[in-house]
DNA sequence: TAAAAATACTCCATAGGTATTTTAT
DNA sequence: ATAAAATACCTATGGAGTATTTTTA
């Protein structure tokens, strides 16, 4: 079988038209570098080299192989950059942000499936503010990010993940507390503690809608999602 | 380094994506085989398969490397056949027709210089006629052809190789017997047998042109060429 | 004779094989 | 229990080296 040796070897010769210098050339002794040759003429069923005592010189084949091989091994050179270009692309981690408090339970279950999908991937988790989040994915510093909501900008693609339900934490004593699932409305009717505007701006604007969509429209009775 | 062996058998296994199968395929053990693969990802210092226990797959590296290893497999057999071609072609023996009785000496003299020039290509003379050999040259039936001249054609080019002496042969007792150079004018004044017509055409030609020259011109002297 | 390639042989590196273990289904 | 790959170890092919011969300028 032909392998890369026997070209490697060939092209020396060929460019030398000495053996003992292309022998130096590819750092072994003329014998084993005559006897590849010669078996590589064998394979190939062509001479490749016409053999004078004090001249050696390519038959035409010779030629025409000196030429395709060089180009032969500028293909697999480049091929190996390109395969090592594309690992390297594809092992840097996947950089994701996560903001707002955003649940653990939830992002340790995405991670268990990565690891499954993609497991030659690793991920790179950052916690960070929502502001700092939608910085940091403007200057592709991150690939993505969790986070429950930021203003919409036409440069960041938002999608829901997952929803978590909403809950009323009441004083022991309270006149609402002790049923399972509460009316929206029913709690709206009294104060509420808002979440930091700084540190969970998606938050609060998620709550915001709730809480003005249930108190302009008096007539709305539905249940939350429990 | 980097042998074809080693993308013989990465593509074998990227293709089946199983070791055992692969093994087959290529005729050798699965050991030498994960082995194998597994040296060549060391060389190129890049993982091509996820190993998972029951399921192999690619890694995007691994993707590219099978597509440009197929190429490059395709382009190497392709430069084998052109270098078998290319020899055939140069290897075919030159066909040369030896018509009207051409001296050995003078072609051996040419067939020495020509193992000098080319050894590599073979000579195949061949005696004919000169009516033969000039069908030859037509239908590419041979290469070139030696004769003493052929009539004018233009499909055929005909050059000048080398000359000969003109010698008269005299019985012993001749009048003319005894001198080493003859005037031709001389020698004319006898009769003269004359070459085979259909054997030797251009000869006869070229006898008959001197003849011609020097008996239409009685004041002609000079001495032939000795 | 000197210079270059081919021969004859020797050695050992490594490609390939056998037996076994590991691991997850 | 089974199936697939990895590990450990062994064998032997053949790639590479040393010494020598051949051949022609």
């Amino acid at each position: 079988m032909i392998e890369l040796r026997h070209l490697r070897y060939f092209i020396a010769v060929a460019e030398d038209l000495n053996f003992r210098r292309a022998a130096e050339r590819v750092h072994i002794d003329q014998t084993p570098l005559s006897r590849t040759v010669r078996d590589l003429e064998d394979q190939l069923g062509v001479q490749l080299f016409v053999r004078a005592p004090r001249k050696l010189h390519l038959t035409p084949a010779g030629l025409r192989l000196l030429q395709d091989a060089r180009k032969i091994f500028i293909r697999i050179e480049r091929t190996y950059r390109a395969v090592r270009e594309t690992d390297a692309r594809f092992r840097a981690p996947l950089r994701i942000g996560v903001a707002d408090g955003i649940a653990q339970p939830k992002l340790s279950e995405c991670m268990v499936r990565w690891r499954e999908v993609a497991p030659e991937i690793p991920l790179e988790l950052t916690e960070m503010r929502a502001s700092e989040l939608a910085d940091a994915l403007q200057r592709e510093e991150l690939d993505a990010g969790f986070s429950f909501g930021l203003p919409d900008d036409e440069a960041l693609a938002q999608q829901p993940a997952w929803s978590y339900p909403v809950m009323a934490l009441l004083p022991i004593g309270h006149e609402l507390a002790g049923q399972s699932v509460l009316p929206i409305a029913d709690v709206l009717a009294f104060p509420l503690l808002s979440c930091h505007a700084e540190r969970q701006p998606g938050l609060l604007r998620q709550m915001q809608v709730i809480v003005d969509r249930y108190t302009s429209t008096p007539t709305l009775s539905g249940e939350a999602c429990t």
